[in-house]
DNA sequence: CATAAAGTTCAAAATAAAATGAACTAAAAA
DNA sequence: TTTTTAGTTCATTTTATTTTGAACTTTATG
């Protein structure tokens, strides 16, 4: 494999550590991306990766879990295949803004708890409101996304071509 | 100090973990906002969190570097005291989006590293353009909400009370 | 049915992250 | 200037997370 793509792998890795997953997770999903082949095999993706049976198990789960690796199978084939998941990507999104309402919870909850109402309570409503109100717009914000996306890719393509050619 | 507030504060430890922070962060901001004195001396945390100097010395540094407090110090007196900064609230939203961009940054230079062109990569630039674009929406949103942020607070508060008469 | 390949499980080992505590620095007060 | 208080630093210890590896389960195949 290309020095660059193992480079790539272990940044993977590095950032999904970053976002609060494993290491591990991070190089599945970096090797599944840039491998050349539609799907990869448990025992591909533990050779590439050198390690053990147990910790590429283990990733593969949390990996199916989280949603973003498919696994296949074929018939007469007993292996088990693993391909990166054509989600939506919105989900992830909708996903990481539970951890904003759980922040947004927690302050109102502070706000709550207080007998003395100061400016810090006043912060903590218009923070609590601010997740709170964030959400509905995202949500609809995805919804635009996802009716109009062929249109936004198209201009976004074009944006780059013209920015390689000059 | 009330058993509620207690449980308040392991409870945003433990948030504060899940969203990468320390734990002892969460606990440290937890109670500077239940706390009823406007701001605490570091020796007061020290105490109420029954944590070493070095452990509360380091967890300052990190919420400072946050900027999820604030410093105060008064003359006449050598303590440093802390509160939980008026920070735009936005501010954080904003801040937590940068990991997107590292994901839809991570996702693209993935689809330059491929030589071939399959479905995966149709996905990638899909995925990639959506952080992209989810960003420039999201900045939008925000400077609505920092015109109308009075309005809606307004709006959220009276649908907040009605529920509670009802 | 017996064999072998593919994965899973889980206790033990390795590694990483966080907290402690003692020695240190800075700055106000006596 | 000496003492005291407030906080920092950092090596060591504690705790938590990840990985390994060997024994086990499952499923296909001769």
């Amino acid at each position: 494999m290309e020095t660059e793509k193992i480079t790539y792998i272990e940044e993977s890795g590095l950032l999904f550590e970053k976002l609060g997953l494993t290491r591990m997770a991070g190089r599945v999903f970096g090797y599944l991306i840039v491998s050349e082949e539609d799907q990869a095999s448990f025992d591909q993706i533990r050779k590439v990766l050198q390690a053990s049976k147990g910790s590429i198990s283990g990733t593969m789960k949390q990996l199916l879990n989280a949603g973003m690796v498919e696994a296949v199978s074929l018939p007469g084939d007993r292996k088990t295949y693993y391909r990166p998941s054509k989600m939506k990507i919105s989900d992830i999104l909708k996903h990481r803004m539970r951890q904003f309402d759980d922040f947004a919870r927690i302050l109102s909850r502070g706000e709550e708890l207080k007998s003395k109402k100061d400016d810090v309570s006043e912060w903590l409503i218009e923070a609590s409101t601010f997740y709170l109100w964030i959400g509905e717009q995202l949500d609809e914000i995805i919804d635009k996304w996802e009716s109009e996306k062929t249109k936004i890719i198209e201009e976004y393509r074009q944006n780059h071509e013209e920015r390689i050619e000059s």
